[in-house]
DNA sequence: AGTGTTTATCGTCAGGCAGACGACTATGAT
DNA sequence: ATCATAGTCGTCTGCCTGACGATAAACACT
């Protein structure tokens, strides 16, 4: 196959953004309204062009800090700052997934603490943290009584893969941490998983799982009362990212 | 963001395959050579230019044909017949990881039964299974004597994911049966185990684990003694993907 | 001050699964 | 016949998990 640059179709590369995070109980993800055709007005993910001299990571990363604020948090830096944890997804390319042209899109996962507002362009209107469960949802009605308005492109099955992607990696990792603040409670960490997986935990039985997991939490020494009750013990993440024996799923 | 066309960069885009099989007790993945600049003469990853009506999983598929005769195995048709496994990997966009021009590869991964020949082009010469820590190894010298001549481009780094993909995903999903035969004896898939995460396993509890497993695998009722010793039963792949509980790699 | 509520944390117990390993079976090779 | 090879069935022990009782330390009432 010798390589004739005219020889091959120029594709149009782009990074979708999957940006969670868990508010009220419930596992969000950041959607923003499209301005322009083609469905315009429609909810969709955040995304971009990738640029010509970027890498698909600089641009995932570039996309996240002019939507939320967020610094991503490289991967090669041990440090635990409040980046963002931010990672490839998958990458969706059917020829007819936008209808002006060809356009392959990398998808990102971004996990993030509850902390940040949206913005979209400094309008708020235009961005939004909503219920993974909303925004997947086909067909009815939503909360707010008018009808639920699908996401704009492939965007329901890159939030669908992200979302799964999420909920089976927390299992095996210290993911979930992404979701806390730099100190948290051992409470806080359960509600994380108990959001993001849909159901309830014991939490007698999470606080010995979590805390004898060896490098999952590390105590900072220092104590909270913001969730009401006995003062809990703070936490920050451990070095480990991989979690040995996994965390498990309830079953069904 | 408005949507000019002349807004974005043009991209080649490109699937590249990690194929695996197993070998002679050995992870082998396929190797072909190229034939032009740049890395001239130098071992590469088989892939391809996705063409202007393709999508991603099709342009996979037909280089997989291409280059092995393997039919893909569709995921959306359970029947289990002899076509490989076939998923998207990860995608690789660095700006240089081609010199000539910005190619962005989106690499898959398929797993395959020990059986095909290889063939690129119809010249044997051109294409081989090595094992992959040949493939990976840095520096020193190959079983022939040979200098260690590294993969083309970021080939290493793609095939070094793949197999990790392949190493964990083996755990906790059916996988491992696709580098077996449609039907195969628990020995044959206790040494794919043992050969893809380059360990010893206990043949009896392995044989506990893997009969016990409901849905890993289903008798056909006949036996084999083509592995010498007592004739063993023969399997077929049971329906479940997912293991539950998983198989457990050894530590260390 | 006492009582209730909330959340955190420690303990106990039974069942299940995994690793280590002994024992037996059924074939082919010498 | 004997050996080597590979497959299959059991046993035992330790660890982990799920279910759940009990205690601790805060706050909000009255």
């Amino acid at each position: 196959m010798p390589y004739d640059p005219s020889a091959f179709p120029p594709f149009a590369v782009t990074v979708d953004l999957v940006v969670l995070t868990v508010r009220r109980h419930a596992l969000c993800a950041l959607a923003v309204r499209r301005g322009e055709p083609p469905f315009q007005g429609r909810w969709a993910l955040p995304g971009g062009f990738v640029r010509a001299d970027e890498d698909l990571a600089q641009a995932a990363a570039r996309e996240l800090a002019e939507e939320t604020g967020l610094r991503a948090h490289d991967p090669a830096v041990p440090v635990q700052d409040n980046g963002a944890h931010l990672e490839q997804l998958a990458t969706y390319g059917d020829p007819k997934r936008d209808p002006r042209m060809r356009v392959v899109s990398v998808a990102h996962l971004a996990l993030a603490p509850d902390l940040p507002a949206p913005r979209a362009g400094g309008d708020a209107s235009n961005a939004r943290w909503a219920p993974v469960e909303e925004l997947l949802q086909q067909g009815g009605y939503g909360r707010d009584g008018e009808p639920v308005v699908p996401l704009a492109f492939d965007h329901a099955q890159i939030l669908s893969d992200g979302v799964e992607r999420a909920r089976s990696k927390i299992e095996y990792s210290s993911l979930a941490t992404a979701f806390c603040p730099p100190e948290f409670t051992v409470g806080e960490l359960r509600r994380v998983y108990e959001a993001v997986w849909g159901v309830a935990l014991d939490p007698r039985n999470f606080h010995r799982k979590v805390t004898g997991t060896p490098g999952f939490l590390v105590p900072t020494g220092g104590t909270t009362t913001r969730q009401g009750g006995r003062p809990a013990q703070l936490f920050r993440a451990g070095g480990a990212t991989l979690l040995n024996p996994p965390m498990l799923r309830p079953e069904v």
